[in-house]
RNA sequence: GGGCUCAUAGCUCAGUUGGUUAGAGCACGCGCUUGAUAAGCGCGGGGUCGAUGGUUCAAGUCCAUCUGGGCCCA
């Protein structure tokens, strides 16, 4: 970890206010000390400072908490251990768990964000207790313990206990930048070797290279030392009883999703120690303690709650930049408190997950403006269940004696196509990021990649750089997929030009049979998708509305469309009933769609309603949209279904015809269609027969011809239409049995109907 | 090493309490169209459901073990 000293160094500390602590600081129980060791009534968060003990000390019986009744003693160097060599129990990975559990407060501890290398070893040695890294060597050969032993003051040096000998104290552990430079070991490191030498007792002396921690930043050596923390009591008032109390009743009402979070949640509040709160940074939101020249503590609810006043108004550096006596101004302080011209400042700084885990009491209970606490949800990656969501689990069952939250959902970690994770020492040069993806194919797209993932697992993503050109790439797929959403949209507003809902529109009841069939589709499609978004389904949206628009739309039901809308006269009623459902259509697909394709959907929104690219309105200020229950309607549903069937039959048997050239777009085919005489088809013998003017074109054909009941099984045959003496007309292009002239020239029937209307 | 979790066509996902020959879209292949055209349509190939063993009349689905991936710990 880093040198306390350098930690932060050049960077300022907050100059926003910072929430304080949630937990109600007048239960916090006052640390033993002179006049101390009663508690506070109530004991809500046993905010408790923990001596630390001699850790080469094995003497000494194990401690109950909170009777440990001495003072608090600061800066107990213990060892340092950067010339150490690697742990070889490390590298095995032993297993040691803490003596005494109730001790073993600090084991546990989540290690700093953003701290790799040498975090998690830290928070083991930083434990006040005996259970340093240099006893676990001594103890693997067969050292006795208090032979292990190393007090080391803050800058690393050597101090004078009275049992170090004089010629060393003052020596550093540590190398200076020129003794690093020089690959020379530290003072006290050489003049240990040589004093060892000099009375005959260096068993070896060799260099080893060794990857013990430096500094991530500055690269140099790390010491570690054992030093008093302040501790949060979890079970003393029962706090673990209610986290896993809320725990339980937010499972009971599905609030973990996936639901396995409960269990992990579950695993990590029953495990976790007595919660260590303290850090020592030069960063961070200070511990309002205080100390009396004896370093004897001094922490009081009203006291704390007085300086949390002052740094809203002026911020935490108020903690660092005065005098204690300038600090407590104007606080009453308790009657057994020395005066505060006799007490400094704390340097302890919270434990940032403090911070974090308190943001719903910051935000949801004390900000303004329409917040409310608990909240609807905490949002976060899998690995948080141990984090975030603990930590704002624990400050609010402490201070509100509730869950901050009503349900937690929990995603996957990005990983590669082969499923491994991205990291900058693999295969890939440069950790994508959002803005990589983004320039390359636009924030929709990505947004609908994300949309396409069950992000409650690993989410995938190809590599940009890699896989640009090759077309199974993820996001190339993900992109495909959102331009024939695009195009969806594109046709159905081109489609709409002339259309005014307000004049146009026909009543559902009257609809056509296909309209009502795609009214029902529409129903069924914002069904689902809402029950998808509310499950946070969100690749369930994407799989329904991609097949939606592909298969529903784009291969049946516009393309069918083309010869209505296309061809009839403009005030057609078959061809408002068209648009009618394609307005229906459109405004239910721009909704359904606008949480993720944000962007897409505004302009398409802002093109129905206004024609223009951008209007003062937004589909995002739209409703949700409601479905009317006559929408929905099996009966029609099941009866196009099964003449799709036949369809694709139709098409199955066309397509041999295609291949020997005789024929080439559907609509050259005239089919004939013998239904079954028998048999479980027979069923729909009726239903061919009853829809029989609407087959040419449900079928995109230009002739259906119903021949007489035969056999078991539905006959399909298929005549290219340039054989029946047919004629094409030049505008719809479909094959008619005459034509008719008029001033345009010869067209069908239906379509001079239509250029004379 | 431990806890949790995942594994179904090239890709992303469906597969209800075990019950026909495991589905869809995209991708791929072969055609068509040229009035959604830096578009559209049709047809087709493709899976021993990670592996092994077990329970069962019947296993993608239940159980065990293993392999591989992920997160959290050690």
């Amino acid at each position: 970890m880093e040198h306390p000293l350098r930690d932060g160094a050049g960077g300022s500390r907050d100059r926003v206010p910072r929430p304080c602590l949630p937990v109600d600081l007048g239960e916090v129980c006052r640390p033993p000390g002179p006049g101390g060791g009663a508690r506070a009534p109530g004991g809500q968060a046993a905010l408790r400072p923990d001596l630390d003990d001699d850790p080469l000390d094995n003497s000494r019986q194990p401690r109950h908490r909170g009777a440990s009744g001495g003072r608090l003693r600061r800066g107990r160097s213990r060892k340092r251990t950067h010339s150490g060599g690697r742990c070889p129990a490390r590298r095995r990975g032993c297993s040691r768990r803490p003596r005494n559990p109730a001790r073993g407060r600090a084991h546990d501890e989540r290690r700093e964000p953003r701290r790799p290398g040498a975090a998690a070893s830290l928070h083991r040695s930083r434990l006040p207790g005996r259970a340093g890294r240099l006893r676990h060597h001594g103890q693997r050969h067969r050292l006795r313990a208090h032979r292990a032993y190393g007090p080391v003051g803050d800058d690393g040096r050597y101090l004078d206990d009275g049992r170090i000998p004089a010629d060393l104290v003052g020596l550093s552990t540590l190398e200076s930048v020129e003794d690093l430079a020089a690959k020379k070991p530290s003072p006290a490191n050489l003049a240990v070797l040589k004093k060892l030498a000099g009375v005959n007792a260096l068993f070896a002396k060799q260099k080893l290279t060794h990857s013990y921690p430096h500094c991530w930043r500055s690269k140099t050596p790390i010491v570690f030392r054992a030093v008093d923390q302040w501790f949060v009591s979890l079970d003393k008032a029962g706090h673990r009883q209610v986290a896993l109390r809320e725990i339980s009743a937010m499972a009971a009402a599905h609030g973990w999703l996936p639901a396995w979070g409960e269990a992990r949640i579950r695993a990590a509040v029953e495990s976790r120690p007595d919660w260590c709160i303290s850090r020592q940074r030069a960063w961070g939101v200070p511990i309002p303690a205080f100390y009396d020249e004896k370093k004897n503590a001094y922490l009081d609810a009203g006291v704390a709650r007085a300086v949390a006043e002052k740094f809203a108004v002026h911020g935490t550096n108020l903690w660092y930049n005065g005098t204690a006596a300038e600090l407590l101004a104007g606080v009453t302080l308790p009657a057994h408190w020395p005066s505060a011209t006799a007490l400094t400042c704390g340097r302890d700084t919270l434990d940032v997950w403090i911070d974090s885990g308190s943001t719903h009491a910051a935000v949801l209970r004390r900000a303004q403006g329409g917040t409310h606490w608990p909240a609807d949800l905490y949002l976060e990656g899998s690995d948080q269940h141990r984090g975030w969501f603990q930590s704002s689990l624990w400050t609010s069952a402490i201070a509100f004696n509730a869950a901050p939250y009503k349900a937690v959902l929990t995603h996957g970690f990005i990983v590669g196509k082969d499923g491994k994770k991205i990291s900058k020492s693999g295969q890939y040069e440069k950790p994508p990021t959002s803005d990589n993806y983004i320039a390359q194919y636009g924030a929709d797209v990505i947004r609908w990649w994300i949309a396409s993932q069950d992000f409650r697992e690993d989410i995938r993503v190809s590599d940009l750089d890699k896989d640009l050109k090759n077309p199974s790439s993820i996001l190339n797929v993900v992109a495909e997929s959102y331009r024939l959403i695009r195009n969806t949209l594109r046709y159905q507003l081109s489609n709409l030009f002339d259309f005014d809902p307000t004049k146009d529109a026909v009543p559902v009841a009257e609809l056509d049979l296909l309209d009502r069939w795609a009214l029902h589709q529409v129903a069924v499609l914002v069904r689902d998708c809402t029950a998808a978004y509310e499950a946070y389904e969100f690749h369930r949206v994407y799989q329904l509305c991609n097949q939606f628009c592909s298969v529903t739309l784009s291969a049946i039901y516009h393309d069918i469309l083309k010869d209505r809308l296309y061809t009839l006269g403009t005030r057609a009623r078959l061809r408002r009933s068209s648009q009618t459902v394609l307005h229906h259509l459109f405004h239910s697909l721009v909704r359904i769609l606008a949480p993720v394709l944000t962007f897409t959907c505004d302009e398409a929104w802002s093109f129905a309603t206004s024609g223009r690219e951008f209007t003062d309105g937004s589909v995002h200020l739209e409703d949700w949209p409601v479905v009317p229950a006559e929408w929905f309607h099996p009966a029609v549903e099941a009866e196009v279904a099964a003449m799709l069937r036949v369809r694709s039959q139709v098409n199955e048997a066309i397509e041999p015809q295609r291949a020997a050239g005789k024929l080439g777009k559907s609509l050259d085919a005239a089919v004939t269609l013998t239904p079954p005489l028998s048999g479980e088809g027979s069923g729909l013998t009726d239903l061919l027969a009853r829809h029989a003017e609407s087959l040419a074109e449900l079928f995109i054909v230009s002739r259906v011809h119903l021949a007489a009941p035969s056999g078991d099984k539905l006959q399909v045959t298929i005549q290219p239409c340039a054989d029946t003496g047919n004629r094409r007309c030049p505008r719809c292009w479909r094959w008619v049995p005459s034509v008719v002239t008029i001033s345009a020239g010869e067209v069908c029937p239906r379509c001079a109907d239509a250029l004379q209307s």
